[in-house]
DNA sequence: ACCCTTTGTGAAGAACTTGTAAAATGAAGT
DNA sequence: ACTTCATTTTACAAGTTCTTCACAAAGGGT
């Protein structure tokens, strides 16, 4: 497991002792104290999973909740000091997965994050080492696709997009995300590189490149057919 | 949503209240008040959700949830009245989905099991946040839209606009402000660039377009028709 | 009711975005 | 240095989307 959390806490001894406890639980750590920093870390980072203070300066926890469902499904947990009911329903208007009201026990935090992150496996396809969708599976550690039962071999570039765009099963993946992801933040080249690669792979792909859509004046999507 | 849930809980007067918020909600409610009946009613019916209290006559809730998770993937929302905490992480290790502890608001506890369900739905269809209003879908991170739970295609620009006005239901939206958010700041061109995108959304989201309302001399409002 | 302003409409071409093919460059191994 | 393969660049094609324009229709103020 390496899966990065990242904990929004203002309160530095809580978030040490939760940093702790996912540590130990074999979890990467990032952390923020502030909204600011949070949505940050946020951008800059390929997370699994959120752990989202309401109480916090610069922005509060519903407005960091609120930005980050525009882009992105990750996994969100809600914590509040408050036991003002309300919060919750509110919580999960926003979107948050889970809400945790203070004090907790972090090993119910814990339970809880593990149970979202093995759910979100499941529904992305991820079966042990190996995700699958649409009759495409990348078996992740050999590094190898198969299509059809059918092994195809892909260049490193190839391979970093598809997966990419697997692991974001019917999310759309910007342009410059897949530039981030593929080629490092700040890369400087020709605007057509990328569909060079995109159109090698999907020909590769053969039948299921259909999986693959294009968002025109925004990115791609991959999409299991029905 | 003719989802039926089961609620199991001995003590009359909260099974009671529960049922009344569920059906209220538009939900069609079973009950069971000892551990035999559930497991029963469980065997003989068709469930969407199971909400399952720890403390019960006969067979207590640890022993229900593993036994149904035997043959049953079906969400399961268990209840305690007790604080010990270790009950929670007891519960997710038998399969549970989430778990409340009493005394708990009615509305959190709905707003958890909607969740669960949706979540479910989700698993067999389209992915993540979305946005609804009048019939019309907004699902973010895929970028698509629904009217009347059918898919149409938006160009870039109808889709930024029609988020914008949804997201600001019930708001008058400025031609400015539209040309702003769509366009960008210093934006120069001709006045009725906006009226013919608008004309295309209009035209894609047929019977619907009464949705979106021209404010004379100022700009456009969305409505949910009622 | 009138005039003036604002918005809706249809069609055409401009502008943009992506797809495609092929050539140039770069990197790794022999 | 040569070969091979991946990557990037280039130039162009194809398709879509956006913008503009002229005119029609509708709305607002007096």
């Amino acid at each position: 497991m390496i899966d990065p959390i990242l904990i929004i806490e203002d309160e530095d001894i809580l978030r040490e002792i939760l940093k702790d406890y996912f540590l130990n639980a074999g979890y990467s750590v990032l952390e923020a104290k502030d909204g600011e920093e949070a949505l940050k870390v946020f951008q800059e980072n390929e997370l699994s999973l959120i752990i989202l203070d309401i109480m916090l300066p610069k922005l509060d926890g519903w407005t960091i909740c609120r930005r980050i469902r525009k882009t992105s499904n990750i996994p969100i947990i809600m914590l509040t000091a408050r036991t003002d009911e309300d919060d919750t329903l509110l919580g999960f208007e926003l979107g948050a997965d889970d809400y945790v009201t203070k004090p907790y026990n972090p090993l119910v935090l814990l339970a809880r994050a593990k149970r979202l992150l093995h759910q979100r496996e499941q529904k992305n396809g991820v079966v042990g080492d190996y995700l699958e969708s649409g009759g495409i599976k990348i078996y992740i550690p050999s590094r190898t696709v198969q299509v059809n039962n059918e092994e195809i071999s892909l260049t490193h570039t190839e391979y970093e997009m598809l997966l990419y765009l697997m692991e974001n099963k019917g999310i759309v993946i910007t342009r410059e995300q897949l530039i981030t992801k593929v080629w490092g933040y700040e890369h400087i080249g020709d605007d057509r590189t990328i569909n060079s690669h995109m159109r090698n792979l999907r020909n590769k792909l053969g039948d299921h490149s259909t999986c693959i859509k294009t968002i025109v004046r925004t990115g791609y999507k991959f999409e299991e057919i029905r």
